[in-house]
DNA sequence: GTGAAAGCGCTAACAC
DNA sequence: GTGTTAGCGCTTTCAC
């Protein structure tokens, strides 16, 4: 059996309430004994039980994370930029992708209370706010990423989604486009909906009209962006430009736009959001929004570890800024 | 406060020992009360407390991963798979990046064991297995993966190294190739030392010579492998053909041969190894050594819950199989 | 079927 | 400076 602090507290002639100090550098335990205790604790392999401190400090020194797919390189940089941050703090931190599945979303949001995480960062998909409601109510520190709930007072981190859309919009617009078409995974968020609302409004300001025929709802991965993209491309006045919502699908549109033959970024000129490590390596290399990932994972700890330490009360959305990133899958209109 | 046992007990007018068996649907209960008790959680928001259960059930249910880089997409999706597969069993997964350093390996390790996770899942790099053995002393359940360690009996994920050195080797000299490079993150070890073994072997099968000057250490990112790259193809006899020892060193290698004006395949063929997303992104598309990370997560969770469970003492060595998986990256040489 | 009570390994008053 | 002791919220015999 593994050392318990009562061997400890044997082996080494003291109470367990002295081995309980040295372990946390409390009270005040003369240097021999501590050094005593040091020692005892080395040669049998003593290791602290966190579960039964936990259990009367009422702190796990974890945190929860959910996110839609940790496979995602989006969302595997946001969690070592969590796992980081958390680090720093102490805390470890426990990760579950939901795939966007709100059962999962549910369960495991329940798991992470059942375990008594300190608290969850969470880059929910949940539209209905009922649950996530009913979290706060159980008073667990909670910061939402990623997207906005604008219907609850909940710590956020996010980035200025219309900014980034209309950083996008503005940047097509210039290049000379007036076909421009808009590929999103889904409408069920804000985060997508704004992105698309701020390319409209740069649009607008040019007096280019968004043809809204042009809005493809395609679904999740590289594959279903190039689906979406092959059929978009195949339709009489295709588009000169697209502006796609993440990476991936915007790695998608170039694939698609390759094998049916166009040229990028002569033939059509690419725009995405994220800037993960996806867009540096695919070819051309692609012109996208920017989220400033590592700033969004520290700012998120930041404000739950406050939270969890009670140093702050006032709820507050962090918005960070997007930039656009310029590389080779955009240029100017030339039909 | 949260509710306990007590307020659910004292609440619906049972005994806590009652409420504990609906709760592990153990023992014998009458239907009316189970139904009764199950109201009144619900009515009271009851989260059962995991770590007061894991405390006397000395089960936590959570697993540790512990992983060079999470942001590495190989990782991203080894951690992936494990995740799911863990769930399977109902267990959740701490995650923990080591970066390859040796203290932190150490810390988290320690952390690990702190938080008496019911096992842990490690793709270290240590080398000098004192430390993994002190690990199996404390008789926590263990399962390596990505890598061996040829001096431990521990329960080992891993997949053929020199067979995927070989594959890649083979397939090179088969293209005509004589002058291939291999560029390595680092000589530490042994998988990368393998592999390299077996691509030296595929040559020599065919009487093709490995000259060691051109398998250079590169370090661990796509950077690292293009400045590598960059050096190697400055020099008078430039290699017809690289083998790198990882998807983003192949990456590296492939963007440093483009941006020196190179053409691919024609001008340099290129083989990678893990078969990451990255492989299908980059152009040409790469030709690469696939390891089936769906399929090292799962069978190392399934270890490890077996050992958890005890169901088996034998510990045992899988050692899937890689393939080569033809892309366009490598041609005939025509040099 | 149900309950009383003894732990699990630790922390935090409080006493000395 | 150090020790005693009462919990923390749960599981698990063992009675009844």
């Amino acid at each position: 059996m593994k050392a318990t602090i009562y061997d400890v507290a044997q082996a080494a002639g003291v109470s367990i309430a002295t081995v309980s100090k040295v372990i946390n550098q409390t009270g005040r335990i003369s240097d021999k004994t501590r050094k005593h205790v040091y020692q005892v604790m080395e040669k049998l392999k003593y290791e602290p039980n966190m579960v039964a401190s936990a259990l009367t400090k009422k702190s796990t020194y974890t945190l929860g994370l959910t996110l839609p797919d940790l496979a995602n390189p989006f969302f595997a940089e946001i969690a070592r930029a969590v796992e980081d941050r958390g680090r720093e703090y102490g805390f470890s931190v426990l990760i579950c992708s939901t795939d966007n599945d709100p059962d999962k979303e549910v369960q495991y949001l329940s798991l992470l209370t059942q375990k008594r995480v300190d608290g969850i960062i969470s880059a929910v998909r949940i539209q209905n706010d009922h649950f996530l409601k009913k979290m706060l109510q159980h008073h667990i520190p909670f910061v939402l990423i990623t997207r906005e709930m604008p219907t609850l007072a909940v710590d956020t981190v996010m980035v200025d989604d219309f900014l980034g859309g209309y950083l996008a919009g503005s940047h097509l617009v210039e290049l000379g486009h007036k076909r421009i078409a808009i590929l999103v995974e889904d409408m069920d968020n804000t985060s997508n909906l704004e992105r698309i609302r701020g390319c409209r409004q740069a649009m607008a300001n040019s007096n280019v009209m968004l043809d809204e025929g042009l809005v493809l709802i395609s679904g999740y991965s590289v594959e279903c962006g190039k689906s979406t993209m092959k059929k978009l491309l195949s339709i009489d006045e295709r588009p000169s430009a697209v502006f796609a919502c993440n990476d991936l699908l915007a790695i998608g549109a170039i694939q698609a736009a390759r094998e049916v033959g166009l040229q990028l970024p002569s033939d059509l000129s690419v725009v995405g959001f994220d800037n993960t490590i996806l867009a540096t390596i695919i070819d051309p290399p692609l012109t996208t929004i920017s989220q400033p990932i590592q700033e969004i994972g520290r700012r998120a700890v930041d404000l739950l570890i406050q939270e969890i330490k009670q140093e702050k009360v006032l709820k507050q959305r962090v918005v960070l800024l997007p930039d656009l990133v310029l590389r080779k899958s955009s240029a100017i209109n030339i039909t």
